[in-house]
DNA sequence: AATTCAATGGACAGACAGTAAATCCAAAAT
DNA sequence: ATTTTGGATTTACTGTCTGTCCATTGAATT
């Protein structure tokens, strides 16, 4: 009776295919028009699937919100880089600010309603809060390799003028007007101010 | 047969009563650490009421989370009188973003969670969006009454620096602070960049 | 040919929103 | 005093959604 080892490769394939495919289905409903329809049904019939296989492969809603959400951060690619090389401070402090717009800018819509219920799910808050996190620490990198000395009062204000809610606020009262310069501006004003 | 035309006063006063009841039972609940029991029997056994009762007042769920978010409002009792007398642009702007801070102090847990609900009901949506507007609205005519001449972007970007995610996002990252100052010589700097 | 495993379909319990009807009771009108 | 009214209660129902269990299918792997 001892239990073969199936190690597989079609199999893992197909298993990994179905994930993607409930995640996309599930990342296409987040930004769809009706809110309503974001259900475990709803998601597992747009992916063409059972709601079990959902389950199987994600344990729960909350834990398939979660994947959803990491999908997102993977997807964009957030990449520092460009402002850790830049010339100087401010234009080290645009580049940061840019490549979280372009993030924020991806998939406005699905990460707004995912924000939204992360506010009822402590679990999801906690991860955004970690990623939210993630970001005034590289802020505070950013600055700390430059020797720059101001209060964290101030990374603070400049972390939140680059967070999602400040962008999401200011491109959905104007959706033609892109927001990425006026925030840049104003971190380029607050940082300049602290310094003194 | 014909019908008679009841006005009444005890009655009517203890409708408004159990009205008031169920909305502080809900403020209560929507603010507590427990973000589970935000339901409307929840609220109904808090009120010491049926569940019946919550619809007959309310109509419907979201009819009472906007009867709930106007209750904040209300309470707050915002007055700007005090931005507008300032005597110049720079204490002005102090103290429009020290009367929100304070607004947005007063019940964060509660206001965040109706912000979050507010992301799946189009309609309480539509309600804080206005909200939001006519706090743009105000800072708009504050400027504008000193003849300030700052571009919109600057504006709008003050507007989100005043807002609620700005405040509690600094709040929440370090309940020991206030984030009102910090938020405030924020204000300050973006404008004076803006007047050059 | 035997085994495993992802996926399916159906059934079920538990929460919750919302609706409907019968009834109770105190306040208001006659 | 009696009738009428309307707020509140009680009970029961429909419908939706999450989460779980389980027997079964069928293709991939041994």
């Amino acid at each position: 009776m001892s239990p073969r080892v199936y190690k597989s490769d079609k199999r893992q394939a197909a298993a990994e295919d179905t994930r993607l495919r409930i995640l996309t289905a599930a990342r296409s409903l987040l930004a769809a028009a009706k809110p309503t329809q974001i259900t475990l049904d709803g998601i597992a019939k747009a992916a063409d699937v059972s709601r079990q296989t959902v389950y199987n492969a994600f344990g729960t809603r909350a834990g398939l919100l979660e994947a959803l959400f990491d999908g997102l951060a993977t997807r964009a690619g957030v990449d520092l880089s460009e402002a850790f090389a830049a010339p100087d401070v401010d234009a080290a402090l645009r580049r940061f600010t840019e490549t979280f717009s372009r993030f924020w800018a991806a998939d406005p819509v699905a990460i707004r309603r995912l924000r939204g219920m992360a506010v009822l799910d402590s679990e999801l808050d906690r991860l955004l809060r970690e990623r939210d996190d993630m970001r005034r620490t590289a802020l505070g990198s950013l600055l700390a390799a430059r020797g720059v000395e101001v209060g964290p009062e101030t990374i603070d204000v400049v972390w939140q003028l680059t967070g999602f809610e400040v962008y999401d606020g200011l491109a959905r009262r104007d959706p033609e007007r892109d927001p990425t310069g006026p925030i840049a501006d104003a971190v380029s004003a607050v940082y300049a101010a602290a310094r003194g």
